[in-house]
RNA sequence: GGGCUGUUAGCUCAGCUGGUAGAGCAGCGGACUUUUAAUCCGUUUGUCGUGGGUUCGAUCCCCGCACAGCCCA
């Protein structure tokens, strides 16, 4: 690895004279011996020390004479002649180290003199407080563990580009707090969703992600190609047959938290893969679904946040209070209330109204679907609190079981909160025949030039011919979710790696 | 896909509708043994996103392109 060994001269474009001086102090660190040294392990954690002794004053703390050992990235430097402070960064926040020529001796001193913002240190010592009150450790023993060769973003005013932060998220995690406590409340929010759903006894299952034939939703698919068994295969846009399956199967209760991709564009709210949370409960309905779902999100913003009642971009949401019901004609009339009844069961007005909005609706579309288009060009931006609407028409709805008292009509609902929908769900169709039937009707729609619609599933029907019970079935949104319970504008804030043009 | 805005030093940002660039931080040299974005003195660093055009001369004006952010479809 002697190669490995030479600086890497002036080839990369983006090399500057702060990482050239880097390289050198590299150079010299490896002709001492190891430079990346790996036989440290801290024993402590930042926060941890706080917690233990952030308390306490120096008159009872110094004596104490409490050893101590951390490890983490140096975030500030400060070197005033013979004594210098250093703030650490683990993983759990900062703690400040006290470093003297007299404590560490001169050769050490002066070698902790070159080193940057951006090392990686080892530290150990005893645990003080300065005289302005900030609990520090006395160094007595000091390593550089990793130099770091490329300058960290200004120590004030941190990184603000949100293209770097997007592309470059570890710089974004070493120097953004609010990023960093975003992704540990995504963490959270999903272990709290886990957490809800084992105790309410359902089986977490994973169904693949590669699928012979694209089902469950509406989308375009990504498409692939399995070599040795010569095939075209899809990335999964939803795992809802499949869960189905499940139920057939007989496990009656499952979930799967993972990922969906969908070949569409991107915007704040989309992005190409994204993490779904499904479920699906035999002996269940839409409307026991909507009960379950709304304490499943409470639940998550407690977990997360410690409460349901919450600010999302200056607006205050509350989720504590039960979400409200609207049907997609009522949703028009409470929110574009301009509307007479007649009117919007009037499919020319309906067609001309919303050609107004700039949508020309599929020359096929029913009653039910024109209502649709335009709750989604009237209300549906509107709807900030949480709000289920319910009744999507069957033709919309392929694979939800229809209402008894209106054919039309499916037992549907999809959730929305500050504009945004967050889940979806309906009483499953479990009519093979009514099923079949359907996925005809979706395949004919596909040739009439729908692209979005549905394939036909052979093996999905024979699985419903076998008997699948009555059951509730809802997909929630994660990323979603997790915008709203973190305040976040964008989906790209919830996505450690949102996906992005190739850099210029 | 359309509109608006942005792209200047490693980072954060200035730059007067035209005369080939500045500050702070970081870096480098020096002073300093309880600092808090430490301070003080000195000092280095740029394909001004990219390709054309106008001009004696372009970071600045015009056109195309790339990437990004926001809004709209």
């Amino acid at each position: 690895m002697s190669e490995a060994q030479q600086p890497i001269e002036a080839t990369q474009q983006d090399e500057n004279h702060v990482m050239a001086e880097r390289r050198e102090k590299l150079k010299a660190i490896r002709a001492q011996g190891v430079a990346f040294p790996n036989d440290f392990k801290p024993e402590h954690a930042a926060a941890d020390l706080h917690a233990q002794y952030g308390e306490q004053d120096n008159e009872t703390l110094e004596p104490a004479n409490v050893q101590v050992s951390v490890a983490g990235r140096m975030m500030l430097k400060r070197v005033m002649g013979k004594a210098s402070f250093a703030t650490l960064q683990d993983k759990s926040g900062r703690i400040q180290l006290f470093i003297s020529k007299e404590s560490i001796g001169e050769a050490l001193y002066d070698a902790f003199k070159k080193w940057d913002m951006g090392d990686i240190l080892a530290a150990r010592g005893v645990v003080f407080k300065t005289k302005t009150g900030e609990l520090s450790i006395k160094v007595s023993e000091l390593r550089l563990l990793t130099k770091s060769l490329r300058p960290l973003p200004e120590k004030f005013h941190g990184l603000s580009d949100q293209e770097t932060k997007y592309r470059q998220r570890y710089v974004d995690l070493i120097v953004s707090d609010d990023t960093r406590q975003t992704f540990i409340a995504r963490s959270k929010i999903v272990a709290a969703i886990r957490s809800f759903m084992l105790g309410n006894e359902f089986l977490e299952v994973e169904t693949p992600m590669l699928h012979p034939i694209p089902g469950g939703a509406s989308a375009k698919p990504f498409i692939t190609h399995h070599n040795a068994l010569d095939m075209q295969m899809y990335m999964r846009i939803a795992p809802e047959l499949y869960l189905k399956r499940l139920i057939v199967g007989g496990f009656e209760r499952v979930f799967e938290i993972n990922r969906n991709f969908r070949n569409e564009g991107v915007s704040v709210r989309h992005n190409p893969e994204f993490t779904m949370m499904e479920f699906y409960a035999a002996y269940t309905d839409y409307k026991w679904l909507m009960d379950f779902t709304e304490n499943c999100i409470r639940a998550a913003a407690i977990a997360a946040r410690g409460t349901a009642v919450l600010e999302y971009q200056g607006r205050t949401l509350d989720l504590s209070q039960p979400f409200q019901r609207l049907t997609i004609v009522g949703a028009i009339q409470k929110y574009a209330p301009g509307y007479t009844l007649e009117q919007l069961t009037d499919m020319a007005f309906l067609r001309a109204e919303l050609k107004k909005f700039g949508v020309e609706a599929f020359a096929h579309a029913g009653l039910g679907a024109l209502q649709l288009a335009l709750f989604e060009e009237t209300a549906e931006s509107q709807l900030w609190e949480p709000t289920y609407i319910i009744d999507y028409p069957v033709e919309v709805s392929p694979l939800a079981r229809a209402s008894d008292s209106n054919p039309e009509i499916t037992e549907r609902f999809e959730l929305f909160v500050t504009g945004r929908e967050i889940a979806n769900g309906f009483s499953e169709l479990n009519d093979a025949e009514d099923q079949a039937a359907r996925f005809h009707a979706q395949v004919a729609a596909k040739e009439a030039g729908d692209d979005e619609a549905m394939y036909y599933d052979a093996d999905f029907i024979r699985a419903l011919e076998y008997g699948m019970p009555p059951t509730g079935g809802c997909g929630i949104g994660i990323d979603r979710l997790v915008m709203l319970l973190t305040d976040s504008p964008s989906i790209r804030d919830v996505i450690l790696f949102p996906h992005m043009r190739p850099e210029a």
